[in-house]
DNA sequence: AGTTTGACAGACGGATCGTTCCGTCACAAA
DNA sequence: TTTGTGACGGAACGATCCGTCTGTCAAACT
């Protein structure tokens, strides 16, 4: 039989994982499942993650870097801070609109694993302090005279968008979210 | 031993389930951990409730009819309909800032049960629905020209800060989101 | 007082959970 | 070719899941 490599096991493993978590929830995804979803044999996948939580960690840290890695590529087309603010809630209401979206991982992950010594919970917590920080920098940067008033507001803003579309209609609430963060900014930006 | 009625147990239950659910997440709980919670014998929990998922569904609907019921009150003491919103966002803001906040029920209910089947899930869907209709008749009253934004705007805003509020600081998210909404109502009210 | 009733606690069942263990097989070194 | 190494699939483990069953005992009725 072919033999894979075991950089190429731990992707495949990460990324089966990934799909089923994220759309049907890390606790209703027994470990089974996710063996028979790889068509590997179970010591395969516990060779690269030795506990089922390594592997929620793994991917929802997976998600949060690649958030970042998103955000920040579309913030740097925009010349302005203002700007690279708003490219956040544009990729925003793009994902929200997609047929795939089942909400935000890291909010979900935190309500799935609320106690606060799961290290799944701890990078969720850790990514919204890192988004609401990223915020308040682009804030500084636009000259805003209270940069963490906005960075909290749009950070409620982007979590009520997530929250909002993963219950009711997806593209509504992340059309309305781009609006309000535009109101937010606009007002909040010393030069007209 | 001394008799409890049936309707003793059965608000003995859900109150009990209501917090065990509401404290660590309903996939996290077992029924095991709710009869011995409650003191009393597994027959007595299923005679109350014929499986786990009705009791669950109890559960958030419960915390449904409790959210409108608080809401409505806080509301009513208010005579003008921009207060009548204002006042959901104080009691709002009251709740995040508690020591046992553990984020909305029906959001997290959401997100345990993403199917679209399960009995729970519809509650909390129905209850986060009339929750916006409630709000745009309140924006009606209101004379707000756009009462559809105005609403989505507030449902967003009012998810945002339970949402972030169960990741960071309760307290400062919903202060946040309580002058948010003010800025809105304000900007949106027609009479000065 | 004797009898019936039904609510009760807890033992129990099959299923599934996350995890460990084991025999096998492909490949590299000798 | 022979031997050694380690990744492999899958069986098996104990714990826990949700739900049923059974025997007991208090209360209500005759």
């Amino acid at each position: 039989m072919a033999r894979r490599s075991g950089e190429e096991n731990r992707r495949n493993v990460l990324e089966v994982a990934t799909r089923l978590f994220y759309e049907q929830g890390i606790r209703a995804v027994g470990m089974d499942t996710v063996v028979k979803e790889c068509g590997v044999g179970n010591a395969t996948i516990y060779r690269q993650y030795p506990t089922k939580d390594a592997l929620a960690t793994a991917y929802v840290q997976g998600r949060a870097d690649a958030w970042f890695e998103r955000m920040e590529q579309a913030a740097g087309e925009s010349s302005s801070p203002a700007g690279r603010l708003m490219a956040v809630f544009e990729v925003l209401a793009g994902d929200t609109a997609g047929p795939t979206y089942r909400g935000c991982p890291m909010l979900n992950t935190n309500t799935e694993f609320p106690e606060g010594g799961h290290p799944a919970h701890l990078v969720a917590v850790e990514h919204k302090q890192q988004v609401r920080d990223w915020f308040r920098a682009l804030a500084v940067d636009a000259g805003v005279p209270d940069p963490d008033r906005l960075a909290d507001e749009l950070l409620i803003i982007l979590n009520g968008a997530y929250a909002t579309a993963a219950v009711l209609d997806g593209a509504t609430y992340g059309q309305r979210a781009l609006h309000l963060a535009r109101l937010l900014i606009d007002n909040a930006c010393p030069n007209p």
